[in-house]
DNA sequence: ATATCGATTATCT
DNA sequence: GATAATCGATATG
């Protein structure tokens, strides 16, 4: 049996922004399963959505917006369904999209993809060449690494609406369910660290971290 | 399998 | 001036 599953329907359909227009919590939970798309030109980019991390907004420490609406975080503070691109460590992007309604903060990040579609391109985006499964885990698995395999930067993409399939990068929902969603701890923060606000799809081997395809029994 | 560390820069104190 | 929502490489058990 292969790592690789084929997307379920050709022409998957967007979410609409009301989808994006309550908590965090929420919206992560049911964005497991989705589908992140890139489109440019011929090329489609596809990829299953399989462990996000909820940051709740002004109140939660461990999220940007905590700091306020500042440039680097006003599309926080806007209206939900947008993408809001960081960089870190002088060296990684990484996508979230916003939630809530205009005026509050809020948003998810995208910690691990599972490849459906594209995958050559996302090979020659992350500048690794992939000859097995080993290969395969380190496509979109992790935030820097996805968002890399997507061509995912602050300046290309930070305010883009994810929920026009026009926009070229956007969110869709083929005819998958995903099961057995897990809470687990977040990953890399200092602060709220006790929260369990990080959803995997149990199970997944491309979800991201020490347990990743290892589940060992 | 776990631990530690260097890279490299935007952002905030 | 310090820190960070990370990754990949290297070291050690």
């Amino acid at each position: 049996m292969s790592l690789l599953q084929a997307i379920r329907n050709p022409n998957p359909q967007p979410l609409p922004r009301p989808f994006f227009a309550r908590n965090p919590r929420r919206v992560a939970r049911e964005l497991l399963g989705k589908v992140l798309l890139r489109d440019a030109g011929n090329l489609r980019l596809a990829a299953r959505i399989v462990e996000v991390e909820a940051y709740l907004g002004q109140n939660d420490p461990a999220a940007h917006a905590a700091a306020g609406n500042t440039a680097r975080t006003s599309v926080l503070f806007g209206p939900p369904g947008y993408a809001y691109v960081y960089f870190i460590y002088g060296n990684h992007y990484c996508l979230n999209v916003s939630c809530e309604p205009d005026g509050q903060a809020g948003g998810v990040l995208f910690r691990a993809l599972e490849p459906l579609t594209g995958l050559e391109h996302m090979a020659h985006a992350r500048d690794i060449e992939v000859h097995g499964p080993k290969d395969l885990l380190k496509l979109t698995s992790g935030p820097g690494r996805l968002a890399e395999a997507f061509g995912i930067t602050r300046a290309r993409d930070n305010g883009r609406d994810l929920t026009s399939e026009a926009s070229g990068l956007w969110i869709g929902e083929d005819d998958y369910r995903a099961t057995g969603i897990q809470a687990t701890l977040r990953v890399g923060i200092t602060k709220a660290a006790e929260l369990p606000l990080r959803y995997v799809v149990r199970g997944n081997p491309f979800v991201s971290g020490p347990r990743a395809g290892a589940n060992s029994r």
